[in-house]
DNA sequence: ATAACAATTGAACAGTTGTTCAAATGTTTG
DNA sequence: CAAACATTTGAACAACTGTTCAATTGTTAT
């Protein structure tokens, strides 16, 4: 990243429209924060994990249990949920249930889901 | 995956639980489908391309230009681009421009883009 | 046909990611 | 305190991903 790029010939012809297309660009944090925020979506497990907490809370052990997973897989993965605030969890004696952080993680989860239904 | 998972000692308490979550479940084919599509937008250079792409459509060296990438990388991304569909592209002679599929992705951007800033 | 240029492609490489396994926390109960 | 259980953590390993480089395809102009 970061080289200097090559050029094609047509810089004249097409420097309007570069300018047009720089103008409305989010800087460069915003376009990584995206990113970074649609990665965690694009994990089938997490998006999985996503949607058995849907509807009610679990524990680690229920969820790996319905996605015929080890109880470590499903951790680590809760882990990058709660880090990235899409899971909030709490703590009963010596289970921890999991739940959606709050309705906006429903409302993503449903749209993604009516865009892939198309 | 796919392996016999462990089981907690509660699984009777939360028996009840499990098949309420069970039942709105998006069959895996669909949650695969979902995964793969946010996959697509989980990629920084990716997200910038088709930032640059959301307001003019542009051929594949301005973008490298206006990225300060390679041409051949920005080729390979555009080629991931175009098989999910997000981008189309027109030939005039040498050069091929390249735009947004269509508005929904617009919307989507527009969308992500927001959240991000809260 | 040949040269010149835009774009694509394939192989290779480095960096990242998800799972597993083993060991460690934390919590409750005898 | 020790035993039992749910969860977390770290290291290691395999699989995947994005970029680079070199070679190729496709188009236009001479």
């Amino acid at each position: 990243m970061r080289e200097h790029a090559p050029q094609c010939g047509e810089v004249h012809l097409h420097a309007d429209r570069i300018h047009h297309a720089e103008d409305g660009l989010p800087d460069e944090e915003e376009l990584f924060a995206l990113a970074d925020f649609y990665k965690i979506f694009g994990d089938t497990t997490r998006v999985r994990i996503l949607f058995v907490l849907y509807e009610t809370e679990l524990c680690v052990c229920d969820v790996a249990r319905m996605l015929g997973m080890t109880v470590s897989a499903i951790s680590h993965q809760l882990r990058i949920l709660k880090q990235a605030r899409l899971v909030k969890f709490r703590r009963a004696g010596k289970t921890v249930y999991y739940s959606l952080a709050d309705d906006h993680i429903h409302a993503i989860l449903r749209q993604g889901m009516e865009h892939v239904r198309e």
